[in-house]
RNA sequence: GCCGCUGUAGCUCAGUGGUAGAGCGCACCCUUGGUAAGGGUGAGGUCACGGGUUCAAGUCCCGUCAGCGGCUCCA
């Protein structure tokens, strides 16, 4: 007879097997109330499940209210309510939608379903879905499990025509799909489902489990590996957010379906509190705000994922610049200029091209060459574009000590396409600096940075205002060092990064350490040195004092890397910038510095860029600061509001002392009220407003109001103001402090 | 690239197959004021672009381009 062991440590015996509820009723009716389900030995049931062994079991409650609610409870909720997304949508749309997939996400759920040709599913139907989920959650419907031997179950849903259950059941008894094949991966983990070997036997010995909403072969149910909360009414308030479209399993040669979205919480008030947070959230996107205050512009005949940074938003990104050059400088960088074009052959050698061909704009040939390939056809003109000569050949592989140039791609001098890329890294350019002068090991490390703007042909779907974008700005800098140096140059970049997130005010963001699969080959470089490397990238990381994960196999081939993540305001994740250890680099340019025994050594480049681009690192900061930038970020720092057009004189003579202190400075001529002055500049979020009037003017002094003050802080003279001013500009403060 | 949605004034958006609309912004005029919108007048349109259906298209259909939400990808 079971005896349970509660996660404080007590056991409680029982006479006979005991359901979850029995477990929480033995406890207290309070608790027997809150209860949505159990964790036996770590696994997560249903209530209604059954103990007949000795275990230690956990209760997942729904929180009292005004408590924060579980993780786990939220994901119980938000997988019933997606079972009743699905219900009501069969409800409202037709039967005939057919359902593949319905797991809770970290912020809601999906349900995936396939939409027959002709059907429309569109956000028309929200409201009557909405409704029809709102009756079934009153309805206070039991969840219902109930098992089916795995070969009965499966004839039924084949019955059914529904071949994505059919596929999901499958998958779950650890047969091979007979409705799904995929040329990608064919081994590749069914949805949600334990990637389990190959037993035909399994699927007589196995059960599949099917939820019921309410009574078995009366009410809606679905095939479901479960677990649920009790009843409906226990999922609080859900609702359908939004559609888009998925492929069955990812798979772009699959079957296309409409993923419903939607979201659930314990009660109707903390839901409207989420759909107004993403209100609140959806007017701090960068690409509003970027509107709203003209701080860049995408423009159609431009090009798309072009951006063209407009005043307010060069001002910002000048600033940035300024800032990180100034700290790149303290650390022993020299800053070098290259060009955005260098010849194929560069990136031939750096091995760039073709490899990541489809991730570049085309080459750019010349007039006289296109002339020549015009009579050729495509995949000749490819060819010859790609190809490399005996020379250049020879040398990478020697250097490499590898076949990387494979004999086929190794053509006569006259078949060779000569030609330019516009560049998509700025290391080849860097490597070339570096080879250009010789370097003892005294010279160590050489640190070349550069604002170097790269251009990548992102898919057209991808772009994302400057967050995803076709040319950029990389904060980019290669580090050329010995391999003893390698970890004080990465703990160097972390410090840099470190030094520019605190100013900033961001601690939102995570790091991935990115370490090579130890099962795989593909790697260059002595094991060795990436043993080394590895330990310095997580001793830094570690350093860093946030949140870091290790990812094994996220190495790239030459070398182990950091990446920093950041969320946007709608949640979705950005990589800013990254610090790559490259032990290839050397080789591929035959890159050497004399050592202390007077011989040539290859050096370990260290590629970092530790914001990414200016593009999305300035896309985040809006979002970051809500467009309220600190006053020494601010394009207008400073504007001055005179009451009336008779204190205009006195505005000018303000604005000339500010400006002849370096700040940012404007004045309102219009003619309106002092009120609608206030509410223009607060809309425009400049740090402080100076109102001057009459009295201002005969005290030399100023009014001053700063954002996000309700009202004014008072009168200071105006020297006073402006060496505060300049102070908080000068030391970068992230918060307005200049007080009368 | 793929799926869905969207595209009307500088911005935010109404618009039922029958004369192109509003608010904000802009220009000018009145108002000269002390902290989140004073009042008036006016200018401003290839209804994304290209085809088609129709007596008639901003509206319906097809295509293209772009934006948005996802999917896939991301050195």
């Amino acid at each position: 007879m079971p005896t349970i062991t509660l996660p404080d440590g007590k056991t409680k015996s029982f006479d006979k097997p005991v359901t979850g509820l029995d477990i929480a009723a033995s406890i207290g009716a309070g608790l027997a109330k809150a209860a949505l389900a159990i964790k036996v030995n770590g696994e997560t049931k249903d209530l209604s499940h059954t103990i007949d062994h000795d275990a230690s079991v956990a209760l997942i409650t729904a929180a009292k209210p005004g408590q924060p609610t579980s993780p786990e409870a939220l994901t119980l909720m938000r997988h019933s309510a997606a079972h009743v997304m699905a219900e009501a949508i069969q409800d409202v749309a037709g039967k005939d939608i057919l359902l593949a997939y319905g797991p809770p996400t970290e912020t809601g759920f999906f349900y995936d379903m396939y939409v027959p040709e002709g059907k429309k599913l569109s956000s028309d139907l929200f409201d009557k879905i909405n409704a029809r989920m709102a009756e079934i959650i009153k309805e206070d419907r039991k969840f219902c499990r109930y098992e089916q031997p795995g070969s009965e179950a499966l004839a039924r849903l084949k019955a059914e025509g529904n071949k994505y259950k059919v596929d999901n059941a499958e998958r779950a008894m650890g047969l091979p799909s007979s409705v799904y094949k995929s040329a990608k991966s064919p081994a590749k983990e069914a949805h949600g489902f334990e990637a389990v070997g190959f037993d035909p036997a399994r699927a007589d010995r196995a059960t599949l489990s099917f939820y019921a909403t309410g009574e078995p072969g009366k009410n809606w149910e679905d095939l479901c590996r479960g677990p649920h909360v009790p009843s409906t009414s226990r999922i609080g308030a859900a609702c359908v957010l939004s559609l888009a479209s998925a492929y069955w399993h990812g798979d772009e040669n699959s079957d296309r379906l409409i993923r419903v979205y939607g979201t659930a919480f314990p009660s109707q008030a903390e839901l409207d509190n989420y759909l107004k947070q993403k209100e609140e959230a959806a007017k701090r996107d960068h690409r509003v705000i970027g509107k709203a205050l003209r701080l860049f512009h995408i423009d159609e005949t431009v090009g798309q994922g072009l951006i063209l940074w407009t005043p307010n938003g060069s001002i910002v990104r000048r600033e940035l610049q300024t800032f990180i050059a100034a700290e790149l400088k303290k650390q022993g960088y020299t800053e070098v200029f290259t060009p955005h074009i260098g010849s194929l052959d560069l990136y031939k050698t750096s091995g760039h091209f073709p490899y990541y061909k489809d991730a570049q704009f085309p080459p750019i040939i010349e007039r006289d060459t296109l002339d020549q390939l015009a009579t050729c056809s495509c995949s000749e003109v490819m060819r010859r574009v790609e190809g490399v000569s005996q020379r250049l050949a020879d040398g990478i592989n020697e250097r490499t000590n590898a076949t990387t140039i494979s004999k086929d791609r190794i053509l006569p001098e006259d078949q060779l396409v000569q030609g330019f890329m516009l560049k998509p890294m700025n290391c080849p350019h860097h490597a070339k600096i570096f080879a250009s002068s010789p370097h003892s090991y005294r010279d160590m490390p050489v640190r070349l940075a550069e604002f170097g703007t790269v251009y990548r042909w992102e898919q057209s779907g991808e772009l994302n205002g400057m967050t995803r974008v076709r040319g950029f700005t990389q904060d980019d800098a290669h580090l050329f060092c010995t391999e003893e140096q390698v970890p004080n140059e990465i703990q160097g970049c972390l410090s840099l990064v470190k030094v520019i997130f605190n100013t900033l005010g961001m601690k939102e963001y995570r790091v991935r350490v990115g370490l090579r699969d130890p099962d795989s080959t593909k790697y260059t470089g002595s094991s060795e040195s990436w043993d080394k490397a590895e330990a310095a990238c997580i001793a830094a990381a570690q350093s860093l004092g946030v949140s870091f994960s290790k990812e094994p196999g996220e190495a790239a081939f030459y070398g182990p890397k950091i990446d920093f993540v950041v969320k946007d305001v709608i949640g979705r994740e950005w990589q800013l910038g990254t610090v790559q250890v490259d032990y290839q680099m050397g080789n591929r340019f035959d890159l050497s510095y004399i050592g202390p025994d007077n011989k040539p050594h290859r050096p370990v480049v260290i590629h970092r860029a530790p914001f990414g681009s200016m593009e999305r690192f300035c896309g985040v900061l809006i979002e970051h600061f809500a467009g309220a930038f600190p006053a020494w970020l601010s394009p207008q720092q400073v504007r001055v509001l005179p009451i009336s057009e008779k204190s205009l004189d006195y505005a000018f003579q303000v604005e000339a002392a500010l400006r002849a202190a370096d700040v940012r400075v404007a004045v309102d001529t219009s003619n309106d009220r002092i009120q609608a002055k206030v509410k223009v500049a607060a809309d425009d979020k400049v740090p402080y407003m100076l109102i001057v009037g009459p009295r201002d003017a005969e005290n030399r002094t100023v009014s001053v109001r700063a954002r996000g003050t309700e009202k004014d802080l008072g009168a200071m003279p105006l020297d006073a103001f402006v060496t505060a001013l300049k102070d908080e500009i000068a030391t970068k403060r992230a918060e307005l402090g200049v007080r009368p």
